[in-house]
DNA sequence: AAACACTTTTCGATATATCGAAATCTACCG
DNA sequence: CGGTAGATTTCGATATATCGAAAAGTGTTT
């Protein structure tokens, strides 16, 4: 058997643990039950990624927290790659013009990480950290899939519930279209889409009771299918609150490397929506050509 | 069996290497052979630091590089070890101000790792890169063990060939004491010094080498001992040619946190030295303060 | 001071990852 | 286009990590 190596798994797992949840001590029992990793185990994992300076162990208290090692492998990863580099740099700069809050994430399998999060959003919306994952579920993810083949799409709408995976598949293709067409995605705010990402958060945070939220998740997703989401025509004229603007930023094989994110705006005309998304893109672009990425087609 | 979870140390070794060696892409073999693992071994253990987003593979080439995930890790790691983020930032300016090289390392069991480099040395030296690992043996240490108790100290004594081991035991309880009193370490530059870091630099690069290389660095770190490589007593008229001085900053515990260091003077006089290290011990009990450390007695 | 509740560590049987070698794949070269 | 050298992947026997549970340790409460 080649496919395992459980204790490597592990291993990802804490350090994931450790990195959405900066600053904080666990005990190994405390990581036992978060988790769900037998104590054994963990005891076995914790002692290597503390052997390598990974984490490190208070003591007294014998809590484990992040060591320094991860620094430098940050700035090796950093240093690889140039578009979340400057992606962070950029980011940084919207945020002093803009007064609301700016992400920038990745995909890395079927969740999303945050790795940057610069200001503060104006509507209140659930909160963002770098290292959390969230499991890419529709409609989160749209610009990660607005390029990609239809076997991906396929594959991220099979992750809904198939209770609302047919009226998905019938709504997503013509958003998706939509954010294609417009370089960037549009997503309204209502307490449907806040609640989304409430649970969703809550089901990274306790991966125990995730079974038990799925329910939950895909009634609310049903009723987004009622809502209007993804906004596809904007009127100038009209005000909207809006939930985010993401825009994608390409590597050199033309798929979405990173996604840059504007969060939370509140009460305004389609005019000035529009003015933010395209000054989010034209960043986006920035960032794709200085990172040696491309568009597809 | 409790000890080993072998997986999970193969997967920080890897790490580490990925670490030392930002950008670089590396196939199955090539991780196979620098590292001693098992092919199969290390693909298991590879495909689980894909899963995780820590490597990402290059589907044509079949390399493996550093992916997204461990930059949400060591942006954690930074925000839990408030020492080196400050160190960082200080040492940035103190190398505009210098023009030399500052390096931030800490120690990670019987080893060296560095987490920032800033300018560059005016002495050509062994070239320091962030996430090289060394192998802490004498010289090398001096301000980790200048404060530890005696039973740290012996154990870092015993990491010396047992030929040398002799007259260190001698001549270091001067040396510590002296960096000790001064706040700070200062090394003299000599040939027998820079051999002793490339060899060091050389057994960390290519660790198949390293049993070959013990005896030539237990000849280097004897000829050192009929040297005079830690300045004791400085002259404020003589011109030295200076390898390294280096401060501590001190965690709340009262142990050394980070190690920073000033690399590569050339032909300054012993009252400059002096300056140049009162600045640098200066920068180190700030960031000491600012971090909630505290020197130790 | 003694019992309690909790966490950490240890332990032995079993399932499983590891190892070395062989098989397959890939790309280069004649 | 066929051969070859290198790499990757697969395979089966063996060593070993994993699991659940019990033991030892720690700090708190009565």
């Amino acid at each position: 058997m080649v496919r395992p190596a459980l204790a490597a798994g592990r291993a990802v797992e804490i350090l994931n643990f450790f990195a959405a949840h900066p600053g904080q001590a666990y005990t190994l029992s405390e990581l036992h039950t978060a988790l769900g990793i037998n104590l054994a185990s963990a005891l076995a994992v914790l002692q290597a990624l503390e052997d390598g300076g990974y984490l490190v162990r208070h003591p007294r208290r014998k809590t484990y927290e992040l060591g320094p090692a991860p620094i430098a492998l940050g700035d090796a990863a950093l240093r690889g790659n140039r578009a979340v580099d400057l992606a962070r740099a950029e980011l940084r700069s919207l945020a002093g013009e803009f007064d609301t809050e700016l992400v920038a994430s990745v995909a890395i399998g079927d969740e999303v990480v945050i790795l940057a999060v610069e200001g503060r959003p104006q509507l209140a919306s659930a909160d963002v950290r770098v290292g959390q994952r969230l499991r890419m579920v529709p409609p989160l993810g749209q610009v990660f899939h607005a390029w990609s083949p239809p076997a991906e799409v396929d594959a991220w709408l099979d992750r809904l519930d198939e209770r609302v995976r047919g009226t998905a598949r019938i709504h997503l293709p013509a958003t998706l279209g939509a954010v294609r067409e417009r370089g960037y995605s549009i997503t309204l705010d209502s307490p449907t889409r806040t609640r989304i990402g409430d649970t969703l958060e809550r089901m990274a945070e306790h991966p125990r009771e995730a079974p038990l939220l799925r329910d939950r998740l895909a009634e609310l997703v049903a009723a987004l299918g009622e809502e209007e989401y993804e906004l596809i025509a904007v009127d100038p004229d009209t005000t909207y609150d809006i939930s985010t603007l993401v825009a994608p930023v390409f590597d050199a094989a033309g798929r979405v490397a990173v996604a840059l994110t504007l969060n939370g705006l509140k009460a305004v005309t389609g005019r000035r929506v529009g003015d933010y998304g395209e000054r989010l893109g034209a960043v986006a672009r920035l960032v794709t050509r200085r990172s040696g990425g491309r568009a597809p087609e």
